[in-house]
DNA sequence: CGCCATATACTACACGTTGA
DNA sequence: TCAACGTGTAGTATATGGCG
C-alpha cells in the first residue's frame, strides 16, 4: 500500500473528518447489510461537535441493537401486507394465516395503513380499537386485530425496521365472558324427538348429550367408538373441504365448482392436544342408539354397494363420505325450526351437555372429563353453568335422566 | 398454582353456485 | 325451484407457556 503514513481508524471503528465540502462528516459501521457488505452509515453536520454527537448516538443505538434498517420507510399498511403474505404465511398454520389476513385486509389496512411504521404511536392503535368497537365489532374481534398487529410489529422489530413494538404498549379492550344460555330440558326433549326423525339422528344426540364439537362429531370413526366398553375417543377433527381447479384450461368457475376439482385439504386431522383427544363415557341409552345407527348405516352400505366409500365414519353420507360441516350447520338450524325451539348456535348444544350432566348429578370430575375441560380451567368453566342449575332441586335432576334416556331398562 | 397473553383451532353465518 | 354444497369472512374457544 502506498499510502502508509496516513492515519486511519481501525476496521469497523467510526471516523469523523472534515470534508472538502466544508462540512463535518461521520461514518459509523452499524452492522452488515443484506448483501454482506458493511452497513456504514453517514452523518453530516456543520460543526465537529455536532457530528461527534451524532456519531456517538449512532454508536449507542448500534450497541443496544436499536438501529433501524435503511431503505424506504415502511407504511404500516405496506408492512402488514408484506408480513402477512411473505412472512406469516410461511410459518403459521393455515387457520392462523386466514385470521391474520382478514385482520390486515379488513381492519388494519383501511383503518391505520397510511401511518408510517416508525411513527406509529400506541394511541393510534387505542383510538382505532375504540373506533372498531364503536362501529360494531366485538371485543373479541378487536382483540384479535390487536394480537395480529402486535405479532406483525414484533416481526418488524425483529427485522430492525422499527425499534419498539407500540402494540405491546397499547391497551386492547378487555374481553368479557358472556353467560351461556343452555337449552332447557323441555327444549332438549323436543330437539331429540325431532332429531329422531332424521337420517343420522344419532349425530344430534351426540351433540346434545356428549358435548362433542362439530368437528369432533363429524370426524368420529367407528374405530374410535367402543360400544361394548361404553366409551368413545375423540381423535379426529373433520376439516372443511377446500378445492382447487383440476382443469387444464380455466373453466371460469370457482375452484370448488370446477368439474375436475381436486381436494386440497385432508378430510380430517388428528386432534391437536391430549386434552382434545379425550375419552367420553357413553350413557347406556347412547350406546343403544349408536348400535341402532350402526345397523342403519350397514343398510345404507348395502344399498350403495360399489359406491360406498369404506372410510369408517360414524356419521356419513349415503355413500360413506364424511359429512360437510356447512350442510351439518344448516341441518342444525332446520332442526331447531322443526322442533320449535329458539334459535341457537350448534356450538351451544355443547353447553347443554354440561348442564344436563350436572343435572344428572354426575360428579364434577366426570363432567369435566366429558366436557374436555382442563383441570384448573374446569372450575371456572363449570361456574359459568352453575348459576343455571344451582337453584334447581335434586328431584328435578332425578327426573331428567328419565326425560332424556327414557325409563331405566328393566334388563 | 392460578392467572394471563398469545397462538392456534374451530364455528357461525351469509351469500353464491350448481344440478337434479 | 330447491336442497346441497362452496367459499369469504366474522366471531369464538382453547392449548400452551410464562410469570408472579
Amino acid at each position: 500500500m502506498a499510502d502508509q503514513k496516513r492515519t486511519r481508524q481501525p476496521n469497523g471503528a467510526s471516523s469523523i473528518y472534515f470534508g472538502k465540502d466544508g462540512k463535518w462528516h461521520g461514518r459509523v459501521t452499524v452492522g452488515v447489510r443484506d448483501d454482506g457488505k458493511p452497513d456504514r452509515r453517514h452523518v453530516e453536520r456543520k460543526t465537529k461537535a455536532e457530528v461527534t454527537k451524532a456519531v456517538r448516538e449512532l454508536e449507542k443505538a448500534r450497541d443496544s441493537g436499536r438501529v433501524r434498517k435503511t431503505g424506504k420507510a415502511w407504511s404500516l399498511g405496506a408492512w402488514l401486507e408484506h408480513w402477512v403474505e411473505n412472512i406469516a404465511k410461511k410459518y403459521v398454520s393455515e387457520n392462523s394465516y386466514d385470521g391474520y389476513e382478514v385482520d390486515v385486509r379488513v381492519h388494519l389496512v383501511p383503518g391505520l395503513g397510511a401511518h408510517r411504521l416508525d411513527r406509529l404511536e400506541p394511541e393510534h392503535l387505542e383510538t382505532f380499537y375504540a373506533k372498531m368497537q364503536a362501529s360494531g365489532s366485538s371485543a373479541g374481534t378487536t382483540h384479535h386485530v390487536h394480537r395480529t398487529v402486535r405479532v406483525a410489529l414484533g416481526e418488524a422489530v425483529r427485522r430492525g425496521h422499527i425499534t419498539t413494538n407500540v402494540a405491546e404498549i397499547a391497551r386492547a379492550p378487555r374481553l368479557e365472558e358472556e353467560d351461556i344460555e343452555p337449552y332447557s330440558i323441555e327444549e332438549v326433549q323436543s330437539l331429540l324427538l325431532e332429531a329422531s326423525k332424521l337420517r343420522n339422528s344419532a349425530r344430534w344426540v351426540v351433540a346434545l348429550a356428549l358435548g362433542l364439537r362439530q368437528g369432533e362429531a363429524l370426524g368420529l370413526k367407528w374405530e374410535d367408538v367402543y360400544l361394548d366398553a361404553g366409551y368413545v375417543r375423540t381423535r379426529k377433527n373433520r376439516l372443511r373441504p377446500k378445492y382447487e381447479h383440476g382443469c387444464a384450461d380455466p373453466c371460469g368457475r370457482k375452484a370448488g365448482y370446477c368439474p375436475e376439482r381436486r381436494q386440497v385439504r385432508r378430510e380430517f386431522k388428528s386432534t391437536k392436544s391430549r386434552a382434545g383427544r379425550r375419552t367420553i363415557g357413553l350413557p347406556e341409552p347412547v350406546v343403544k342408539l349408536l348400535r341402532k345407527h350402526h345397523e342403519e348405516q350397514a343398510r345404507e352400505r348395502q344399498e350403495a354397494g360399489e359406491l360406498w366409500e369404506g372410510k369408517g365414519y360414524v356419521f356419513a353420507s349415503p355413500t360413506g363420505e364424511p359429512l360437510i360441516p356447512n350442510t351439518d350447520y344448516h341441518r342444525w338450524k332446520q332442526l331447531l325450526a322443526d322442533a320449535g325451539v329458539r334459535d341457537g348456535r350448534l356450538h351451544d348444544a355443547r353447553h347443554t351437555a354440561g348442564t344436563v350432566l350436572l343435572l344428572l348429578g354426575v360428579p364434577d370430575v366426570v363432567v369435566d372429563a366429558i366436557m374436555g375441560w382442563e383441570p384448573g380451567g374446569a372450575a371456572r368453566m363449570r361456574a359459568r353453568y352453575m348459576h343455571v342449575t344451582g337453584p334447581m332441586l335434586k328431584k328435578v335432576a332425578d327426573q331428567v335422566g328419565e326425560a332424556l334416556w327414557g325409563p331405566p331398562d328393566p334388563n
